[in-house]
DNA sequence: ACCCTCGTTGAGAACGATCTCACTACGCGG
DNA sequence: CCGCGTAGTGAGATCGTTCTCAACGAGGGT
């Protein structure tokens, strides 16, 4: 009624005491259900409460027990497929325990990530899932892990947080991508992916040690790499095409790959964006999938099978990634104190109709 | 360090005025910055603040305050591009005015959503934002209006809960599709859209008063018909294509829509789902766009360019849907008291290569 | 020299729910 | 008839912050 300055009121446990006729303290037992209240008492209570449209406030419980029933998910663009898809998972087994999200999109900034933490921190979220914008700039998540506040990094990440990282097996599904196109007949495999975190071919191969510690463009790369190899096949860096993590970028530098000297007959794209991009230039370049070229890309969207022909994926297990994050979370806020592990989930490599034998020329 | 069962501790007010030698009071308006403390305390409590990574405690001040900084949504499911990139709009106009979003999914049921409602209310969330499962069973909505809770409703809904409500002129962007299909010399237009919300052909025509108060599918089949009649065709229900809303029944329902004595030789779509389906069915008839059949789909997702022909759709703002949704609750919770306003967004209409003159048979 | 003002400070009361503790009856065995 | 256990209840402290209020000292004006 009296609403001024947009201020909302609540009935209170003490509006439901005097309403019904007794203590705070009956009221609030006879609504929580614990210690002993006649029946009586609890009768009179309930009517109150209802006839006040009581509801409990969850600051208030969130206060004295120190703990929100909350969680922060820092994702980096809620509007990517994948990333909505996570959000789901993870919402989904967060609620059925009893826990609200609070999301944030950090565009892989780390300036907005880092402020997104502090925020989540005074919101005394009891627990954090981050897809981090960065492997290298981690003290800030390092800053939350030190406040002993859980933390799971989603689908990429650093071990040397030291805390339960949940991925996608991105470098054994390129390497199986490409081993797939060798079996064709392809020699020249190029991939396409965005060029922040490229390692360049020399060291592409090199690093197969540190696979949990990195982005997963990284991984694919890398992955990539240990498939041409065991084919025998030269890692050149002219095969690697790097861009801007945009879809008209990724177009620009498709293009200029497929218009090089001897073109690669076949294309291994890291995300939708990027095969977005990548298509959009073969069709531009009129050539044809897969006389032309074969195409295998990462991520299976819905319109993957649409397209004449559809595309032949490696499709991710996007909902279960963020569920498997989301569960691990939960355990830790109960307690569970186990060292942290890195959860490696697999893909699944679905045969369309984008890969063929390579032209005969 | 002492962490058992998940309890993070956090310094307190009390842990920095202790080691800043001050009282809490002092410390408080130090952080705050308000009242009057002298430059030697400000520093001390400073100081103090950092070697201790103080963070304020948002639930104790909302508690305070009685306002958390916090907005719901409820939205049916973040996995639709739709949705998601609506909640992309939200939280960033939210999150620029110091705000933060807890997120709810309610797979368009009532239920789910009433719950979801229930949860934000407890969380005491100083405003909604719903895109509601049914704009019959209200009375929950209603429920938070007169809780004095600041509500704008999105996408869809009633006018009747009395409050903002920010949708896509859908009635008329259906209309105009049809307009220009019209002027290609189509005369058997067929909509494509889901069951629930569907009227039947005869009222359909007659409702048009209700404009504001219906489902968005709705408005799109009132619109489609009003386009029919301003042209002389007539509104049969043959070509009310009414499915489940999922992709594979879709797909079926256009099937058999596309096997019916006269064939359409146009498809109006009403949503991404509802185009995949349509498109499925389409290539699995082996029917060619827009030679056979002219196609005008609603939304325009990433893909609708990549497909040879590229489609002409209804392009729909919904970034700037959601971000104008959070701007008007924003206004609310800030004490704007206007009379509730129905606030439509105009959509564009991109002529692509999927529409054509009718085959001449 | 006295009063008043102003900057600075701390004590204490909220906010709403929870939980411990103590107190009242009552019933029952000894 | 007394003592003890127990169901039922309420008073009061607590969580961390904000904010009001009173007090204190120093300095300026008369």
């Amino acid at each position: 009624m009296a609403r001024r300055t947009g201020q909302v009121e609540h009935a209170t446990l003490i509006d439901v005491a005097l309403e019904a006729g007794v203590s705070r303290a009956t009221a609030a037992r006879a609504l929580g259900g614990y210690g002993s209240v006649s029946p009586d008492a609890r009768d009179r209570v309930m009517a109150a409460a209802s006839r006040l449209r009581y509801r409990a406030n969850m600051l208030a419980r969130s206060m004295k027990s120190g703990r929100s029933q909350t969680i922060g998910v820092i994702i980096a663009d809620i509007e990517l497929a994948f990333f909505a898809q996570a959000v789901r998972g993870i919402t989904d087994v967060a609620q059925a325990a009893g826990f609200e999200v609070i999301l944030s999109n950090s565009d892989e900034d780390e300036t907005k990530e880092r402020a997104a933490l502090g925020v989540l921190i005074d919101q005394r979220v009891d627990g954090l899932i981050v897809a981090p914008a960065s492997v290298s700039h981690i003290e800030h998540l390092v800053d939350v892990v030190n406040r002993g506040l859980p933390l799971v990094l989603l689908d990429r990440g650093s071990t040397s947080v030291g805390v339960d990282l949940v991925v996608i097996d991105s470098h054994g599904a390129a390497e199986r991508a490409v081993h797939h196109l060798v079996e064709l007949g392809h020699h020249r495999i190029a991939i396409l992916m965005e060029s922040d975190a490229a390692l360049d071919a020399r060291s592409a191969t090199a690093s197969e040690a540190a696979l949990a510690d990195a982005m997963t463009s990284t991984l694919r790369q890398t992955g990539w790499a240990a498939g041409m190899t065991a084919a025998g096949l030269p890692v050149v860096d002219e095969l690697i095409l790097r861009t801007p993590y945009d879809r008209d970028s990724a177009r620009r530098v498709t293009a200029r790959g497929l218009a090089m000297a001897e073109r690669p007959t076949a294309l291994l794209t890291t995300d939708e964006t990027m095969t977005l991009g990548a298509l959009e230039a073969i069709l531009d370049a009129g050539l044809r999938v897969p006389e032309d070229i074969s195409l295998v890309a990462f991520d299976d969207p819905s319109w993957t099978t649409l397209l004449r022909p559809p595309l032949t994926v490696i499709a991710q297990p996007v909902n279960e990634l963020g569920a498997a994050a989301a569960r691990r979370l939960l355990a830790r806020i109960a307690g569970d104190e186990r060292p942290a592990e890195v959860i490696v989930l697999e893909t699944t490599f679905i045969m369309r109709g984008s890969t063929a034998p390579p032209p005969s020329y």
